[in-house]
DNA sequence: CGCGTGCTTGAAGCGGGTCAACAACAGTGG
DNA sequence: CCACTGTTGTTGACCCGCTTCAAGCACGCG
């Protein structure tokens, strides 16, 4: 992970101008700009947390794919949760304890910094600040009970459905889809397996099972949505909405 | 569930005399006090946050077992994690959004009830509160962390002997163990396998193999463990240690 | 006594894990 | 320029673990 000069100043975050993401005060803006100390830039395949390390800083991805992962003694590996921009990371350790997971960037990773040390301050003087940061955990939350579900219920076509499409989605409401409505994925079909609690070759020979549904295309790692309502059913899952969220 | 009148006093709470748990100031606890609306009472299989459905309330358990699920729309069902005393529930939901998760009583249940719309107050009064419900949140993503990781890339056995090992941890920390060591669980093992995606045989057979070992004993829900280290090499683990966590 | 619930065990079949081989492709270095 | 290598995706073959179906047992309760 490589240190980098100063380079987004908060007022101007682009991504801020994202309708995905709550309004805030002026206020609000100016603490978080001095609540952050820097940026981070990590290539694909770096660490940004290790499993059992401590680290004195929390972070905010600005842009870029991640992934949460956590791993077996033996090193059998399950991911998490994938950590796109607008996410914020690190809360789970206090800095007596180590990270209980592992963070490690798919993409070149941009990462706004904030020390953990002036956590105490954003409590004391920015309610606001600190419900969304509590949103933000039980919106993690959320996902993980989602992929719990999915992982001890659902068939292997189904999680993968439901993968697919969740990640559409999140990748849709953070704005990174191109014109024909298709996602470029930065992960292996070794990560998605992983994800799901599957073998590599079972994945694969389910996923093309999947393809003759024609409900989507996934190919060369570009994944296109045809047929959502097909998706969501292939999924064993319903339809949901996305609401604004808070951005720090 | 039933409403009953104010039974325990804040100030003389009994949870909060558990080691587990940390102190708080008197300011703190006077306000606790207040934020407490009254109690309510819960029977075994009883709904304490029904799926999909909205609630005005926020819970501390002060006594018994439920558990935290989410099904698909045929019925499956996924138990996602365990509730015991001391733990705060609710948080997930704001007063827009309904429950994405249910939470069902095992055992009689007493819970101390609070008022979501005074939630507000303790971000603004309150930051070392605000900052224990965000830490509260945490602990639960960890937990989910885990519970994921055993789900995704344990085989059966060591899911079991995982289980089973944290149950015991989890009630021992919150003081539910008796003189000889052994737990009493209230759930059939029908909710165990549902905790581990597993069926409900599969689960019993691998059960019966790892009796064999003689690590614990478990039969008439009462299990008790007989050798600690054998038990967490099982269940493919790592020895961890409990912090005092906060009691709101 | 009869019924329901939870625990236990056997038998059968399939889903998914492991092993293995190959194709396509990008990057490296001679 | 091309052989060499490592990564990723794909497919076939085999077999074990798990699910499903089924039946019996123990127990508590009306």
């Amino acid at each position: 992970m490589v240190e980098t000069s100063r380079q987004v100043e908060c007022h101007l975050c682009p991504l801020r101008k994202r309708p995905l993401f709550q309004a805030v005060t002026d206020a609000e803006l100016d603490f978080i700009a001095g609540f952050k100390m820097g940026e981070l830039h990590c290539r694909p395949g770096g660490a940004i947390y290790l499993e059992g390390a401590t680290s004195p800083h929390l972070f905010t991805i600005l842009s870029g794919w991640a992934f949460r992962y956590k791993s077996l003694p033996d090193g059998r590996r399950q991911i998490l949760n994938y950590v796109l921009p607008g996410d914020f990371i690190g809360l789970q350790a206090t800095l007596a304890h180590p990270m209980e997971h592992g963070i490690e960037a798919l993409t070149d990773v941009r990462l706004c910094t904030f020390s953990r040390d002036r956590l105490d301050e954003l409590f004391r003087h920015h309610p606001s600040l600190a419900r969304s940061l509590t949103w933000l955990a039980a919106r993690e939350e959320r996902l993980l009970d989602e992929q719990l579900l999915a992982i001890g219920q659902r068939k292997s076509s189904e999680r993968i459905a439901f993968l697919l499409w969740r990640l559409m989605r999140r990748a849709r409401d953070s704005g990174l889809i191109g014109e024909q409505g298709t996602l470029l994925l930065p992960m292996t079909q070794q990560h998605l397996s992983d994800t799901l609690g599957m073998s590599l070759v079972n994945f694969n020979k389910t996923l093309q099972r999947l393809r003759k549904t024609k409900a989507f295309t996934f190919a060369d790692r570009r994944l296109t949505i045809l047929d959502e309502t097909a998706m969501v059913k292939l999924a064993a899952a319903e339809k949901y909405v996305t609401d604004k969220r808070p951005l720090i």
